[in-house]
DNA sequence: GTGGTCTAGACCACC
DNA sequence: GTGGTCTAGACCACG
């Protein structure tokens, strides 16, 4: 499995910002390291089910974000980004989506209760059981 | 202040959106009792400074969800819901944002102290400490 | 003529290029002011005679550097540039390609007086003559 | 050293284009003189760490215009240049850009003052002040 | 082989 | 009406 992405044709959210999404975290979580070769765009597009000019895109935009380097006639690389982009890129992006949840949660008046013992349930099933699964809320 | 809700018109999220998220947000948690007027589709567009188009659908989408009722030529009124059911709106909301913060840390191969750490300081930041838990509910 | 920009079909320089350039023009230079809304992208796209992926292209890459802000059915805007930013962009443009033009020079080892004396006729071509047409080199 | 031709690999401008204009700018500035045995494909390829397919190119774009010249199993040569021609391509190259940092000029609106103090700058910036100009030509 | 540009046309979402 | 996405396919430039 070359590049583990998945999309869903059938999402509202765009195939070109699905991919996207996903293509960045394997590169700031250094999934995919510096220097290394992406796909061609047309095999990409192949892989993926998609038009090649999809993958044009992604491939441009995060190359405008400087996480790619991309050589006509070569092909397209991981760029190299600072240790310290590169953890700023993956906390901030965690980050959002947490703050996001807790918006959400404000607006229907959850307590800090329910919401304590949602992100406790939910936290042990995305990181099933540590040895000791202690519980440290409160 | 009669409804406290605030469009960004420079936000990439459509203003329809905005404006369902945070009116659906004030009927599931009980903020706008069941049948309550809302004001009409004029003022409402007047208020928050956008189209009546763009206040037309909102009603028209919640309405659909069952959340609000129209009576010709009285006005928009807040539906009843069961308590089940807005229960289920409640958490279904919230725990769908959870799920997407926990898809992006895990993209990024956040470690479960990374979501530990962040998930306990940001709990931290939007419901302070109370040194003896009290519900604020309602 | 609603907005003055020609593009040369036969250049080698792609048009989407082109457009940008002379766009990006028009907006530092004040030319086209904060908040004025562009034609529509089908619009410009006929005026201009090449396809509107073309030209949603250009508005993009614009928008991507803070310079145009667009709104879904309702149109494409002239952002808010401080004018710190606006004053940067005007002179690192013409900076760019003054340098470019010293680099040709020392390249084919052009004396400073060969090239004092082209910059001179030059100056006097595009900004024609002053009352007092003085020669200041030296 | 013994050709003075550096290649930016991650610059947008191919890197055809980069040894072409770098390599013509030693020609008609007489910097390799008529006659002169440039180094084989294979080499140049191995200095400047690019294939001989771009070499080639290179080699064979410059033989079109006639500023070099092959000869079968012996090499690539400097080609007979007239004065005349020296002169053309030499201020040629120069003339077009300095034309296109006008046109940039004007496309911002600068004023006949701020290019001429542009000018000024950057002509000290590039022939730095001797106070009798003396030629440094050859 | 690679990426870069462009077309014509389609469908959707938004206002 | 607006912009946003996507397709299928073409042609060119580069290595």
């Amino acid at each position: 499995m070359p590049i583990p992405i998945k999309v869903a044709a059938d999402s509202p959210e765009p195939m070109y910002h699905q991919i996207e999404v996903q293509l960045r975290g394997l590169i700031v979580s250094g999934q995919l390291a510096e220097g290394t070769l992406l796909p061609s765009i047309r095999e990409m597009a192949t892989d993926l089910n998609c038009s090649v000019i999809t993958i044009r895109r992604v491939y441009q935009d995060l190359e405008n974000e400087g996480l790619l380097r991309t050589r006509q006639g070569t092909g397209t690389f991981v760029a190299a980004v600072s240790v310290q982009d590169r953890q700023g890129y993956r906390t901030e992006a965690v980050k959002e989506a947490v703050q996001a949840a807790f918006e959400t949660a404000k607006r229907v008046q959850f307590t800090r209760e329910e919401m304590q013992q949602l992100l406790d349930e939910t936290i042990e099933e995305w990181y099933p059981a540590a040895a000791n699964p202690e519980k440290e809320d409160l």
